[in-house]
DNA sequence: GTTAGCACTCAGGTGTTGAGAGTGCTAACA
DNA sequence: TGTTAGCACTCTCAACACCTGAGTGCTAAC
C-alpha cells in the first residue's frame, strides 16, 4: 500500500515497467527491460523484483510467459509519486495559446477548441463540459411573435445566457396577451434561480390569478420547464471518438471498442461521472471508476470564468496513457481558458494591445 | 441497362437474391436459393440465369466458390422497380406517431426524437437536418449588459430563430453605447437576409459615420458576423452511430468501420453533401455517393413546417440495407413532422382535442 | 430449354509444429 | 546474504497442412 513499503531499487523497476509499458502497450519482461533501461542489474535480479512487485500487487500477469503490465494500483502510484507533469515544451504551449487566443471573445467557440486541442494533443477522447447555470438567476422572460401560431419564448439569465425555443400555440394569441405574459413572467421570476422557479408550481398561479392568461399559458408553461431544465443541463461538448482506433488495446478487439463508443454515446450518464467529480486536477484509474469504466482512466480539470469555476474538461481512454503529458495539457488548457476570460481588471496588459486607443465608451 | 432487359423469371431470381441477400448478409447461392425460395426451378437452371445476371452487372462474384452479391446496379433497380415500401405496420406507425406527439409544440425536441426514431427503428445511423435559414430575415438585433466587460449580442429573425453568443469587450461600453448599437444595427438590417448583411461592408459604417461607436463595434462585428454564419450553417443532429457494430460487414473490419466512423465524425463534410441532394425521397447506392462512401447508402426526405421545406432527414448505412422498411419509415415520419408543423388552419381536428375551451386570446 | 452429374475452386475451421519471449527455481558465486 | 547464470518449463503466436462445405461451370442427357 505505502509507497514507502518499495525501496528505491523496486521504485527505478517499477518506474521503468510503467513508462516502458506506457510508450509501447506490450507487457515488459526482464530481459529486455535491463535492456532498455541500464541499471547494472541482471534479468534474473530484475525477476525477483518482478515477482516481488506482482506479489505487492504493482503487477500482474496476463498469462504464465508474458512480461508484467502494470496493475490500477501501480498507475496511482506512478501519478501520485513518479510522473513528470512538466512534459509541454514551449511549442506546444504556443500551440495552446494560439488556438485559444482566435476566439478569445466568445466563450462558446474558446471552449470547442479546447476540446479539439485537447484530443488533438493526447490522442484521446476529450470532453468539455460547458458553464454550468445552477444558480443562475433570471433576468427577464419575453415572447415573440413569429407567425399566427407560433412565438417564441426567450429567457434571459444575469449572467448573459439567453435559451429560447420555438412553441407552438393550440390556440390563437394576442400581441397584447403574449406582451402580458412577458411582463407577468418576468415580475414573478426575475432575480430567481433557475432551480427555485423550477421548485414552484407554475401553471396554477395563472389558472387561478389570470385566467385570461391561462390558454395560453397552458401552451407556454410546459416549454417553459423544459427550457429550464435544458438551462440547467451542463452541455457536454466531445472530440476525437475515432482516436481509440489507433490504440493496440482497441484496434484489436471490436467488442471493446463497441462498448467504448456505446458508453461515450449516453452522453447524460457520461455527463453525470464528470459533474460528480472533485475540484481540480482529479485523475481515475480503471477500478476507481464506475463498472462500465474499469478499464478506462479519466482525466479532469475545472476552468474558471471572472474567477468563478463554472466547467470543466477532460480525457476518457484506456488506462495506458501517457498521463504525464496529459495531464500537463489539461492543465496548460483549463489555466489558459481561466486566464483569457479573468476579470478584466486583472489583464489588462495583453488586452490592451488590440485597443488602439480610440476609446469612447467608458461605464 | 434497360431492366427490360430482363424476363421476369430473371427479375424474380435476382429479387429473390436480393432479400436473401439483405436479411442474412451472405453471399446467396443457387442451391440455398431454390430452397427458400420454391419456384419450381432447379439449382442448375438458376445457376444459368445466375451467370446471365452476372453477366449483365447485377450480380457479383466476391470469389469463384461463393455465392452471389447484388451490385450496387441490382439496388437501384430493386429500389426503382422491386421493392415494397409500404412495409410498416400499425404498430410502427403508433410508435411514430406518439413519440412525436409528445414534443409536438416544440420543433428542435420533435427534430431530436425523429432522429432517435430513425436510428432505433432502422438499426442505422440516423441524421436530422435542422431548419435552414439562409432566406430568413432578421428582425433585431440586441445586446444586453452582463457584467463590465461582457455583453450578450441577440439576434432575432422573422422566422422566430433566436441565435445569441457572449462577447467579451476590450474596453469597457457605456448602456447608452450598448442601446445606441442595438438601435442602428437593428435600423440597417432589419428585413434584409442573413446573407444580404453577411455581404454588406459592416465595419466600414461604423468607422466613418459613428465614430463613438467604433471602438465598440471593432469587439462586436467580427462576432455579430459569426453568429450570422453560424445561423446559416445547418445544424446536424446524429444519432445511432454505434448501430454499426451490430452490422456484419463492420463487425469482421475494424479498419472499415474505423473509416466510417472518422467519415461521420466530420460533420461540415456531411452536413453539404445532406444540404446538396435532391428533395422529396432520394436514394443513392453504392458509387452513387462519392469516393468516401462509395459502399454506403444513404436515404434522405424533406420535411415541412408551415409548409415550407426547411429540413432533412435521413439515414446512413451499408449497401446492404432494407430498402424498403428504411424508406418507409423515413417517409412516414418526414410526413408525420410535416403535418404535425402544418399551418393552424388545416389541422384543428387534432390540435383542438387539448384544448378545453378556455380560450380567451383571439387573434 | 431444363436438369443431373461431376470436376474444380476457395474460404474458413482445425490441428500441429516450431520459434520466441518470458518465468521460476536452483545452485553457484562474491 | 544478495546476486547471478543456467536450465527446464510455459504459453502465445504465426505458419503450415489438411479437410470440409458451399458453390460454380461445364457437359451430356432428358
Amino acid at each position: 500500500m505505502n509507497p514507502n513499503d518499495l525501496n528505491e531499487r523496486k521504485l527505478q523497476i517499477l518506474q521503468a515497467i510503467i513508462a516502458d509499458f506506457i510508450s509501447t502497450g506490450e507487457p515488459v519482461g526482464s530481459r529486455s527491460l535491463s535492456k532498455s533501461h541500464d541499471m547494472g542489474i541482471s534479468p534474473a535480479t530484475i525477476r525477483n523484483e518482478m515477482s516481488d512487485l506482482e506479489e505487492m500487487g504493482y503487477l500482474t500477469h496476463p498469462h504464465t510467459s508474458a512480461g508484467r503490465v502494470p496493475s490500477d494500483k501501480a498507475y496511482r502510484l506512478y501519478v501520485d509519486e513518479l510522473m513528470d507533469t512538466s512534459q509541454l515544451d514551449e511549442a506546444d504551449k504556443q500551440k495552446i495559446r494560439t488556438k485559444l487566443m482566435e476566439s478569445r471573445n466568445e466563450l462558446d467557440s474558446t471552449i470547442e477548441h479546447a476540446a479539439e486541442l485537447l484530443s488533438d494533443m493526447t490522442n484521446l477522447t476529450s470532453f468539455v463540459l460547458m458553464p454550468r447555470k445552477d444558480e443562475s438567476k433570471l433576468k427577464y422572460i419575453n415572447f415573440l411573435p413569429v407567425d399566427s401560431n407560433t412565438v417564441v419564448l426567450m429567457i434571459v439569465a444575469e449572467d448573459g445566457q439567453v435559451m429560447n425555443r420555438a412553441i407552438r400555440l393550440t390556440s390563437p394569441y394576442t400581441e397584447e396577451n403574449l406582451q402580458l405574459m412577458s411582463k407577468v413572467m418576468t415580475h414573478n421570476y426575475m432575480g430567481k434561480s433557475i432551480s427555485a422557479v423550477m421548485a414552484m408550481d407554475i401553471i396554477d398561479s395563472f389558472t387561478n390569478d389570470m385566467e385570461s392568461l391561462s390558454s395560453l399559458a397552458a401552451d407556454v408553461v410546459p416549454s417553459f420547464l423544459k427550457t429550464l431544465e435544458k438551462m440547467l443541463n451542463a452541455d457536454l461538448v466531445m472530440n476525437g471518438y475515432s482516436n481509440i482506433f489507433s490504440l493496440p488495446e482497441f484496434s484489436g478487439d471490436m467488442q471493446k471498442t463497441q462498448q467504448f463508443l456505446r458508453m461515450l454515446e449516453d452522453k447524460n450518464r457520461l455527463t453525470d461521472v464528470i459533474v460528480n467529480r472533485d475540484k481540480g486536477v482529479m485523475i481515475t484509474i480503471g477500478d476507481e471508476n464506475s463498472e462500465d469504466m474499469k478499464d478506462l482512466s479519466l482525466i479532469t480539470a475545472d476552468y474558471r470564468v471572472n474567477g468563478e469555476l463554472v466547467g470543466r474538461l477532460g480525457v476518457i481512454g484506456p488506462t495506458r496513457m501517457k498521463y504525464g503529458k496529459v495531464t500537463s495539457v489539461i492543465k496548460y488548457i483549463s489555466d489558459n481558458i481561466s486566464q483569457t476570460f479573468e476579470l478584466k481588471e486583472n489583464n489588462d496588459i495583453k488586452e490592451e494591445i488590440e485597443n488602439d486607443g480610440s476609446t469612447e465608451a467608458d461605464s
